[in-house]
DNA sequence: GATGAATGAGCGTTCATTCAT
DNA sequence: AATGAATGAACGCTCATTCAT
């Protein structure tokens, strides 16, 4: 139908295997659905991608391409660490809300399967880095219950439930969590979660 | 070959489908492993349920039926909300590190898929307990930025985060996040976290 | 659910069978529904009939059982050839009627199968006693274009195709063929058929 | 194994259909007998229709198709209603001596089932046209006990029957009813039935 | 690059039948 | 006489992948 050019085809694939893989699932989504929905031959799937299991990998990697950048500029950015965690909360959530698909791709293929060690190799890298910026402001955070890595997990949680559980939290609130206003007011509540938690943590 | 007794297959089939659910996911497994790993034919498991789907929502409206026993106790429990909401942490603690499929199986499928809506049937209800109980003793969390369903999925993330993403953590920590010692040294954080949290929020 | 004496149990079975392979075809029909159907116990079909097929030759048995009755009357009768075929028409209208699943399932069977040889071993005496008829009455028609056998085939035809056919004839008719009026209509058209066959035959 | 032209294949496909449905029924064929029959993998049928159902519409349609040609021709043509319906009946069983399988197909269909519309809507326009000619040229037989509508489906069950209840009648006559020679017969019996009827019919 | 045809393996499910009680 | 449990075989169908063009 579409004649895409070489470049459009590999892209449409990529975007409708996003879709379906953020709807479904990986193992619930087949080639042929991903094919029709991109408007490309079956066949032309494995011309751009070694297999299935390889198309997922490059969603994924294109992702965290994209964040990686992100993270970064607030790793190497100069500014306090209370900021710059502040800011991190902030990216994060922009990140996650544009890109929907993300969050529950990467819920479903962390909790195991066989595409776990690609989740990891990302997903380590970034909590490492995390770790990192809340030891560089806050001393007493290198090990203990209020470690760093303990409060980078637990934000992390608080960040990706909202986007992952939304279709269980829509029914809580009687509202699209992921709406302008709700997005915004989850965007509050976590700055104040971090507040609520680093102010005592830098008063030690 | 092994005449069994009747609730024995079943068994046998429920907690084989649980560790491989939990394992792989719904869709990476197949009936033909679920029979194989619980000893019994593959036609076995369509007598004693009525399709694949069916079985899934067995072993998580099992879990669910133990779960809210558990909780139901904690609510109608006397004593300050500041109390018992800990003890909900304790409870919670224990019921998924003592059941780890559980918030695996959860994990993906509350990322959307056909079996969202038994989720929600059953994790709308615990949230909208959770809110309540933090309300009563909380009356500034009827809205805002602190309202309690925030608080509640808050504390939710960070409690099942640690589970869902132990694969993850474990290569951040270069410890197993799931033995007895990481698990007692989450559940201090967890405790503080709260601690941090309601005193101020008592305080208003 | 009823708790049915021995011999109705094996009536309901036969009964329940022989709505479903009218209906539906032997092929077509699950021992599972025929068991839901009669309301007995899936395995009980197998104590009383060796195996589906013995059920289905069964069903057959009987109805042919019945239908011998009725057509030895008219063979043994005295009475014109010409009031005999007659009354042989009308005899196996009234069968016909009166056992609807009958046709379809010989309609099915005789077309080829692993139940032919069934078929066969009814039918064939009847067609044979029917030319036999024929032949009595009408010297002329033991061979050539207008011999007993193809007169009998003939209106075997004409009688069955209505009953086999009344699926196809209702659209055709827009009533119901079966029906009281319209089964009475074919009755005399049947009766006029045979008048106009054997006027000519018996002139010769 | 084979790589044969497209269309090779599901012509294979539509042949093999056609002969075991035609002997076995469709619910006692299964598409591994097809796949086999035809020499292709099962997986084919698959590609080349959408299910089994669609294979036996497609052999259904193939033949209607067919047939409705050789109708035309008769229906649009001049000359005396007798003179058509006398060239209809040998159209006819040139049709079903040259394709044995379709009356048993019909035969079976047509009884009831799952295809039973399939078969109506193919049927019905047959069984009208050629009532349309019975009555273009016998005003009489515009309704009653010898109505175009009666005699059409006579005639139809004199023809088909011969050849759907052969595997009977073989043992009646003790020879091949197919065979040319009693086929020769058997036209000519038919249209001495049919001048038979149609005589006194004119006369009125 | 792109595609229609083809394939081996496996899917979830249902089947007729048997077994133990 | 009756039944719940169990089974091996087969069902129609879809899968990811490959091939030839």
């Amino acid at each position: 139908m579409k004649k895409t050019g070489a470049k459009n085809a590999r892209a449409a694939i990529l975007k409708a295997a996003d879709q379906l893989f953020g709807k479904w699932g990986f193992d619930a989504t087949s080639t042929r659905e991903i094919a029709e929905r991109s408007g490309v031959n079956k066949a032309l799937i494995h011309y751009h991608f070694k297999n299935k299991d390889a198309l997922l990998e490059s969603v994924l990697d294109q992702y965290y391409q994209k964040l990686a950048g992100v993270l970064l500029a607030v790793i190497n950015r100069p500014g306090s660490a209370e900021q710059n965690l502040h800011l991190l909360i902030d990216l994060y959530l922009d990140f996650l809300s544009e890109n929907l698909n993300f969050s529950r791709i990467v819920q479903r293929e962390s909790a195991g399967g066989k595409h776990l060690g690609r989740i990891q190799k990302h997903l380590v890298p970034i909590f490492q880095a995390g770790s990192r910026l809340v030891q560089g402001g806050y001393p007493e955070s290198k090990s203990g219950e209020l470690s760093a890595q303990h409060l980078i997990i637990s934000f992390y949680g608080m960040i990706v439930s909202w986007f992952t559980y939304s279709r269980v939290i829509e029914h809580l609130l009687d509202k699209d969590p992921l709406g302008k206003k709700e997005l915004e007011l989850r965007r509050r509540h976590l700055h104040r979660m971090l507040d609520l938690i680093l102010e005592p943590l830098a008063r030690r």
